[in-house]
Formats: structure tokens, C-alpha cells, sequence
DNA sequence: GCGACAG
DNA sequence: ATCTTGTCGC
């Protein structure tokens, strides 16, 4: 695991962050496929917070995409960067992600984040947002459908319903089991929403939510609760 | 102005 | 996100 310090020029105010999506919001690519479904390395990255100690605590898990075996995994733990604000959850995930990221051994192929990409008041989710800080392709899996309108997909397992935000599709409403709640997938940075739902079903082959982000949520769980307070140097770590 | 609102 | 017991079902 690694401890992550928040960037110096991290921004403080909400007008400052929606300065910044404003920004780099031009740096999202959506004219490419991305990679096949079933191939390569897909990773899951999660956060889990302990606002009382101000303890973030991030993961990322990279599965082969055809066998969804766990090739490699890391942990970061820092001090929580921004606090929650609809809008505005890449600011507070963000640092710890990258730190996450970069402790990898292996590169992580696609980045499946839990949250949206293109589906945001200001189309830069926190999937687009690790997507143009990375340089990956990304896609976003929520579990609920933030601010968007949708109707009930058909309920056999791959069934989908656009994600609208008045008339403008923005993501999709995707079945991933057979009359169980859908998920909310959205297009993140260099991969199409066909793709991103394509994805995202041979992800969750038996549960709703995508192996990549059950296995991400439950290892940051496991680093937060092993994290020391915010403040508390530990063999010459810094945290104040 | 009020309520809603990814995690 | 997080606080939380038992319970129904594969």
C-alpha cells in the first residue's frame, strides 16, 4: 500500500473544481471503440472514506477480461482531498485513485470506474476525468441514476433503456440481471457506449454489479480499515 | 427560494 | 459513502 499526498494545486473551492471540469472537459475522446470485450486487462478502481479520521482509502484490481482472474491489486490511503458535492466526486476520489494506479505492477488495460463518465451536468464525470488524467479508456458504472430520466429496460439479463437528459442520451439503464435493478453505464474516455454496455455484461456474468468494481469496493474496504488516522506518522511517514 | 443530487 | 439485524433464496 502507499500514502498519497493531496496535490499542492488541488482546488479548494466548488468554483474552482467546475473551472477545472470546464477545462478539461475538450480532452475527452469519443471517437474510438476501445478494446474487444473478453480480451486484454480490464481494472476496477473503488474509494472508501472515514470522514470522522478524514481517511481515504483507494483500490485498484486488475482482472483478465476473458477469465476475470485477479492478475494484480493495489492500495492507496491518504487524507480526504474535497468534500462531497453532487457533481464534484472526482475531486474528492481522484488522488488516491492515481496513486492507486500507479503502484500497479502491470498496465491496467481498461479502467471500469463506479460513478459516470459523459453522463454529468457538465459531461466529465469522474470516468472522464481519470480517462483524460490517464490516458485510458474508461467507462463508468453507477448504481443509481444521479439526475438522469430513464425507463424501465425489459427485464431479461442485457436489456437496456437510454439514460436521457432531456432529449440527449447520455448513458444507459443496462439489466444485468434478469429483472434485478439495472445499472447505469456511461461512456468515460476512448470507448463507445455500445462498447462500455458490452463490457460492462461480460463483467457481471453473475451478479449486478461488474466484477471489476465488487472486487475494487472490497479490497479499499479492507485498506480503509487498516489505515492509521489522518496526522499519524507511522515509521517516518509523513501524514501532517 | 426549495428540493434533488454519482460516491 | 456510511450507519445497521435478520431474513429470504439460490
Amino acid at each position: 500500500m502507499t500514502t498519497v499526498r493531496t496535490p499542492a494545486d488541488w482546488p479548494v473551492t466548488e468554483e474552482e473544481a467546475r473551472a477545472v471540469q470546464d477545462r478539461l472537459r475538450t480532452r475527452v475522446v469519443r471517437d474510438e471503440p476501445g478494446p474487444p470485450p473478453g480480451t486484454g486487462r480490464v481494472t476496477g478502481v473503488d474509494v472508501a472514506y472515514d470522514d470522522e479520521r478524514d481517511v481515504v482509502a483507494a483500490a485498484a484490481v486488475v482482472l483478465d477480461a476473458a477469465t476475470l482472474d485477479v492478475v494484480a491489486e493495489s492500495t492507496a490511503v491518504g487524507r480526504v482531498p474535497f468534500p462531497y458535492v453532487p457533481g464534484l466526486l472526482a475531486f474528492r476520489e481522484i488522488p488516491a485513485v492515481l496513486a492507486a494506479l500507479d503502484a500497479l505492477p502491470c498496465p491496467p488495460g481498461l479502467l471500469v470506474c463506479d460513478g459516470y463518465g459523459l453522463a454529468h451536468p457538465r459531461r466529465f464525470g469522474l470516468a472522464s476525468h481519470l480517462g483524460v488524467l490517464t490516458g485510458l479508456p474508461t467507462i463508468g458504472v453507477a448504481k443509481n441514476p444521479f439526475t438522469f430520466t430513464h425507463e424501465e429496460p425489459d427485464p431479461p439479463r442485457g436489456s437496456s433503456s437510454p439514460l436521457l437528459a432531456g432529449s440527449e442520451e447520455v448513458g444507459r439503464a443496462l439489466r444485468t440481471r434478469h429483472a434485478v435493478k439495472p445499472v447505469f453505464v456511461s461512456v468515460g474516455h476512448r470507448v463507445s457506449l455500445d462498447n462500455a454496455c458490452a463490457h460492462t455484461l461480460a463483467l457481471a456474468p453473475r451478479y449486478r454489479l461488474p466484477e471489476t468494481t465488487r472486487r475494487a469496493d472490497a479490497l479499499c474496504r479492507r485498506a480503509l480499515a487498516g489505515a492509521a488516522p489522518a496526522g499519524h506518522s507511522v515509521r517516518g511517514e509523513c501524514g501532517a
